[in-house]
DNA sequence: TATCTCAAATGAAACGTTTCATTTATCCTG
DNA sequence: CAGGATAAATGAAACGTTTCATTTGAGATA
């Protein structure tokens, strides 16, 4: 019967609607036809199971509807999280998301951006690392948590503030003396600001603290050697720290423990991201200064597409709040899981 | 200059080497050529900066080197991990990965489908629920969890077997009345066998217990109302849950807490999945029947790209093993933080 | 009726590759 | 040195769309 049995094209539907190819295409395109064609062309469509082919139809128009996000990786919740928001955030506005994980290497992360561009997406989000990244000026670019310079974007939470907001939280629940532990990034990046503000506040109020930078650039395991060399047995000589990201927190959390040192009652612990495992259901987690992820995703995704390209700003920094979790002394009792209905986040699925 | 300031071709990059567009394209998908003319080739198109068109190629070979993973978001765990491992099996292959989100939406499987389909993938590996799924036998497809046809192969960990484990780990560790707790699911799928492995091992040996299956598809609310009924105050009348996700048993934790009965000491509780969140870092976790991601991820990709096609196992269970968590009362002391060095899984960006 | 207008439909050309039937060059063999 | 065999290079055609200059035809106007 068929000529060939091959996916049909849009000659196959022209033809088999008695029409011409232009007509087809321009009923798939939303073009001025005539609704007796139209109908006609749908019909064909519909009868062949036709599906447009994006390659084809990229090549000529040489644009796509896809944006590329770079990320290091979906295996971290904030990751995974921020992946999540700018997919639906791309998905409401038509367009598609092209994923390209970077594992953490440098060298990946040029890679990325080399392989999402010979696929011709319109944009790109990423969320990197590398300092000498080369970046095509002819294509939207919108950066997450590193700044490269005033012609790429980028967009942020508020760190300062977050690390104000933690020195200030810790003391307003009875801690005197603050710490703060972090790993030392290798590049400069917005996050590093948490302990700028964090340090800054302590100083203007008359807190005595002590910042713990473990200098190994980016592995996990001298972080844990540093703190447990900090934290010595018997009586702790601090009673309030301020961890760099959630996981840190947590590790710092069960070294107290093994020491016996108990939390929150004798050092109460904040972390920073807001970590959301398993909904909200995780409990009791850290107490956290909780990034924006969703209204980060929003605006990244937004900024990419603005067509106003001259009233893009070149900082975003979105607000940060404080979460109670378990690892501080909060005045009023924790109360998530009988929480209200509005914290229930759609299906769940079992999962 | 140049004729036009867009993106170089082929056509540019044979003009500037000086030889045909057959030779510069023979040159890029390794085909017999000299070494001289390849070396000409090579530096014409490094001096152009040119770029392969993916469209292009994708249209005249009708194959991209892309698979598809469908999944219902990137902020679960266990999807994130899968997704992680999934994309690097596939660049280990030479291939791309293409991530189409569901959000759980049965709706949306399809629609997945259907997009990733004209995005011309070579094959599709899909975590999704809708049993009707309408999958195009020409396409090759790899199905995680779902049991659909013969036609499709699919890949499960042994569920019925960590069922079965996880009844005799509670029983080993002093349980002696068990609990199993679970949301129904709207569709049946392998996971099912949990419950299966579970009741069989505890009916042969003589085991008490209970099945609580909440009724209400696929909302976590009534879960948490049916299991707070059936804990009710005072001296619980069982002494290990096992639960079939471990999201479930962090809650279930969580209202054995608020009701003050103490976990491990009164009542045990194991999980199902292994959840790695933050790498090892999180301490402690909860005890859990762990799938084997990562083996899933790279069997289902080399399922997917296997050539031989008569040889593939309809479904391909693979083993399950026991994690001991902070919700166990095992006889050795625990030692995630201070384990052996291979526990360090590169780098990890202080994230 | 002849002419003009304008919307609708047409179909050839182009997008940047790959493919493959020819052509050209090189090296042996007798 | 003629003839044959092999390897390398060539360039036109094709993939399935979109685009746009052109054609068609139905009303309206004179």
């Amino acid at each position: 019967m068929n000529k060939k049995s091959s996916t049909p094209t849009m000659k196959d539907v022209a033809r088999e609607a008695g029409v011409s190819l232009g007509t087809v295409s321009n009923v798939f395109n939303g073009a001025q036809v005539s609704e007796s064609y139209k109908i006609k062309v749908e019909e064909a469509a519909r009868k062949l199971g036709y599906k447009v082919n994006r390659y084809a139809r990229g090549l000529k128009t040489n644009q796509t509807r896809t944006v590329a996000f770079i990320c290091p990786g979906t295996d971290h919740p904030f990751f995974g999280d921020l992946a999540n928001y700018i997919n639906k955030a791309l998905l409401e506005r038509g367009y598609r998301m092209m994923l390209a994980i970077t594992q953490y290497s440098l060298d990946m992360e040029q890679k990325c951006i080399q392989m999402v561009t010979e696929n011709k997406v319109d944009g790109i989000i990423a969320l990197t690392y590398n300092p000498d990244l080369r970046i095509d000026p002819g294509l939207p670019f919108v950066s997450i948590d590193r700044f490269y310079s005033d012609a790429v974007p980028c967009v942020s939470c508020d760190n300062y503030s977050g690390g104000t907001l933690a020195a200030r939280k810790l003391i307003e629940l009875g801690a005197t003396k603050l710490l703060f532990f972090n790993i030392a990034p290798d590049v400069p990046g917005e996050p590093d600001k948490r302990q700028y503000g964090f340090e800054s506040w302590c100083r203007s109020n008359g807190i005595p603290f002590e910042s713990l930078i473990s200098s190994d650039s980016l592995a996990f395991r001298p972080f844990l050697q540093s703190i447990r060399e900090r934290i010595h047995d018997g009586k702790p000589d601090f009673d309030g720290i301020f961890c760099n990201t959630d996981k840190m927190a947590y590790v710092v959390c069960q070294i107290l423990k093994e020491q016996g040192i108990r939390v929150p009652e004798e050092v109460q612990v904040i972390g920073f991201d807001g970590t959301n495992m398993f909904g909200d259901y995780l409990m009791p987690c850290v107490s956290s200064i909780v990034q924006p992820v969703q209204d980060m995703a929003e605006t990244a995704v937004s900024l990419l597409l603005s067509s106003d390209k001259s009233q893009i700003p070149t900082l975003t920094c979105l607000p940060v709040h404080y979460r109670a979790g378990g690892t501080t002394r909060e005045a009023v009792k924790l109360d998530y899981i009988y929480g209200t209905e509005d914290r229930e986040q759609g299906r769940s699925n079992g999962k």
